[in-house]
DNA sequence: GTCTGTGAAGAGTTTCACAGCT
DNA sequence: AGCTGTGAAACTCTTCACAGAC
């Protein structure tokens, strides 16, 4: 078995909501056709995406939508339960507390981290804040699995030593930086600023196209 | 000049990000080797994304540090003011108005939509939610760039089709969702949900092959 | 010696095209 | 006929390696 890779996972991920929809409208059986219509990809990408990990698919019908369902469900880890820590009770921190989207899909919110000590031992939807040094103790005593880091820029690699001290393995970042981790794990990152100012140089180059047929490299 | 590719527009982000460090730190110059490590890229790559937009570096000397910044700021828009509308005053919304990362970088929330008559009217950090039927007179007399979008999945292709009728060419959606949109018009997707189910995934594959040597296909 | 800029090689990902099953 | 599964081809992105500038 090759490495899958993140832009097959991510598709599967995709994929799932997909299929979610379609069994709650009764549909039994799709094709990849219809699949990759509906995420703006090629059907052969579809197929090749799920012959990663088998057969799922039946000659001439096309996928089982409940089956192939389960069994990306199977192949996301989405019918386990995994148990998160949140690092940050800011205004980021307390949205993603309220994000329905995540427990929805398994992942529970267990505790809530922060070092300002107004905020500790205050409560958010139910969970009550505690110092960022109890982190490794806390992280022991649930048995958590992974990390949101959901602090200011400044503090965000200071919190991901001390998360991969307490031995997480799986960091998602909000902060938009890069930051160090050690080899074994594995950090992904959520870039509000970034995508932003993605849409922004495409912004710039349309008006530059706009303005005079060839985009101008002596203009930058 | 081929078009860019959008790794390439990311990791500029980035590595600007690092630049205004470094000017912070006082350092002048830096080399695309150091500009890597941070960034854990190879210098090649760093080299390679710079060239796609000109010659900004010296030979045996490496970037100046101000000089590189402000050609990166140039190239994604970042020297201006971009008007952004906000759709969704739920908790995200709410959270991304006092993101001070966007401003920061020349993202102005100038408008917030909502479609619960329970918000129209009441203020967020100085801003009035407007019903989304506004929306597109808004757009027009404010002169509107771009547009995120934080309403629940349900809501959010019928938000997208509002904005798209508006004339808005530009999207930043945070539904986890595939958003049909017609040509021109680009969408970029934050996906907090979709990120950690990858983080799923490689938790589910680490345990596995922990347990016995080599990956089962069969156990999927 | 140090470091950039870049063509060429290499690696990885996507699409094509068709055999094979229903 | 319709659709999957997959090797091969095409394409894209990254790394190598070295000429050329300081």
């Amino acid at each position: 078995m090759n490495r899958i890779s993140d832009a097959t996972i991510t598709r599967l991920s995709r994929y799932y909501r997909s299929l979610v929809h379609l069994e709650t409208q009764g549909q039994e059986m799709v094709s990849s056709k219809e699949l990759a219509k509906r995420h703006k990809v090629t059907p052969a990408q579809v197929r090749k995406d799920l012959s990663c990990f088998g057969q799922f698919g039946t000659r001439g019908l096309g996928y089982s939508v409940c089956q192939l369902k389960e069994t990306i469900a199977h192949i996301l880890g989405l019918h386990r339960i995994w148990k998160v820590a949140l690092v940050g009770a800011g205004s980021l921190g307390s949205a993603l507390i309220s994000y329905k989207e995540f427990k929805r899909q398994g992942f529970h919110i267990v505790a809530v981290f922060d070092n300002d000590p107004h905020k500790v031992g205050k409560k958010r939807r139910g969970l009550t804040i505690s110092d960022i040094t109890k982190l490794p103790k806390i992280v022991k005593e649930l048995d958590i699995n992974l990390a949101v880091v959901a602090v200011p820029t400044t503090a965000a690699q200071s919190v991901v030593d001390i998360l991969v001290k307490a031995g997480l393995k799986m960091i998602l970042n909000f902060a938009p930086e890069t930051l160090k981790t050690p080899p074994g794990v594995t950090i992904r990152n959520v870039n509000m600023a970034i995508e932003l100012e993605a849409l922004s140089y495409r912004l710039v180059a349309s008006e530059m196209s706009r303005l005079d047929g060839k985009p101008k490299l002596s203009s930058i």
